[in-house]
DNA sequence: TGAGCATGATCGGTCGACAGTTTGCCGACA
DNA sequence: TGTCGGCAAACTGTCGACCGATCATGCTCA
């Protein structure tokens, strides 16, 4: 049994000797990051041991970090049995977008109410980082510059409780994203995202609770769109 | 240094002998239930070692359901330092109502619009049982009861995202309500809570969306003013 | 007398090992 | 040939131990 594994997916994961209580943490970020970016697919086994050898670390920094994707829902634990990464269930996909509707209508809506003046630059900074990830069109740079745009407006509502559950379907998302992303990328489409964004920081800018509320829906229903763009393949049937 | 603590909090942990991976969860869904029915304080230490011998178990299943708690949001961990129960901190408060509200509302309104028959036996059952235990009136059941009876209603609107983020909140509320019920029982006021209980119900055997939305939106204003009379009393300060 | 520092104790993070389960394989039998 | 039962491998759940970090105590020195 040799040390060197296909070591794609975790990448400089073992490079840096991290200081004590950074061995778990490092694993969780990786794993997450690995998962939310599909570099683990849906479904994969995710076995203690060979994760341990792999990060060259013992079981427990593993276990823990697998214990907090797993409370977390990116993972799914089988008793007595090997971990595996939280299945994408494509039926579930309607009822994802009706979630994420609800909750980015609230988080936008309560931005316009709550924003400070440094609420709108970080929002401006994140709306054109995206643009620029946008250009270079890595879709894993872009899926994160997405999230972290809409967690600076859900940051400005100054509601904690709202943000949290946001953040955790954004990242839900991310996976989801990155199908579309994947299948985008074929095309030279160019992503015609980012224009909402601005309109978004706008009527925040002005307070504008009714028409926050409007294009954080409008913005949902585009996602949707493409979504639905990816996932009809599927359900061709009559020909 | 004794095996006998003070274990109140702890009751029969150590009673039944658990079988392979129980441990692990008999000491999560202990100790949430601990927290969230404040048998532990917030800010409450909780050292491995101790919780080791008080549940006579190793500290690795001790570690795993502290893991989970914490990425539940249930206990906060200081870096090389003891765990504590998260604090209930009064300012987030109102934030926490706002982010109540909106997914009250939500759950309500979805349940109103995909119920089906037995959802409908469900919900009244669960109000029936919080009925019950508001006769008895012992707070620890209430809070439960009233937590299963929303839990009924999201499981009645088919959205697992929304009933999970919905779930969560009302757990953190049942540290609320404690709060709230405790001092209630001082006196001897009914708790009209109920009728509401039934009045959404109606509504979402009627589909009514729009009633729903209202009725569990007035729903959140009660509990708000029912807080609000808990809290002043922290505020007065001119005599 | 008070601030700063050395020292000891306590507890969390990590490790290697063991025990109980589950899984897959293999042979026996109908 | 298909199915059942046993065997072996692999992996998880748990344990006890070690290492290092952090905090408390008491001492030294200005």
């Amino acid at each position: 049994m040799s040390g060197k594994l296909s070591n794609q997916a975790v990448g400089t994961a073992q490079a840096t000797a991290l200081k004590r209580g950074g061995g778990a943490r490092h694993v969780y970020e990786t794993l997450r990051n690995d998962i939310l970016e599909l570099s683990l697919a849906p479904c994969d086994a995710l076995d203690e041991t060979t994760l341990a050898e792999r990060f060259r670390l013992s079981r427990s920094p593993i276990r823990e970090a697998l214990v907090r994707l797993s409370a977390e829902g990116l993972v799914k634990t089988l008793s007595n049995r090997s971990a595996i990464v939280a299945p994408l269930d494509i039926t579930e996909i309607p009822r994802y977008i009706e979630a994420l509707d609800y909750l980015q209508r609230a988080a936008t809506r309560l931005a316009a109410r709550n924003r400070s003046v440094d609420d709108l630059t970080a929002m401006q900074d994140a709306a054109e980082v995206y643009d620029q990830t946008c250009k270079d069109g890595v879709p894993l740079a872009m899926s994160r510059a997405n999230k972290d745009f809409h967690m600076a407006v859900a940051a400005a509502g100054r509601n904690s409780y709202l943000a949290d559950a946001y953040g955790r379907l954004l990242d839900e998302g991310r996976r989801l994203l990155h199908l579309h992303y994947a299948r985008r990328s074929d095309t030279d489409d160019p992503f015609p995202l980012s224009p909402e964004h601005y309109q978004m920081i706008e009527a925040i800018r002005e307070k504008d609770e009714a028409e926050a509320d409007r294009l954080a829906h409008a913005h949902t229903r585009v996602f949707h769109q493409r979504l639905q763009d990816f996932a009809p393949v599927q359900f061709i049937e009559d020909f």
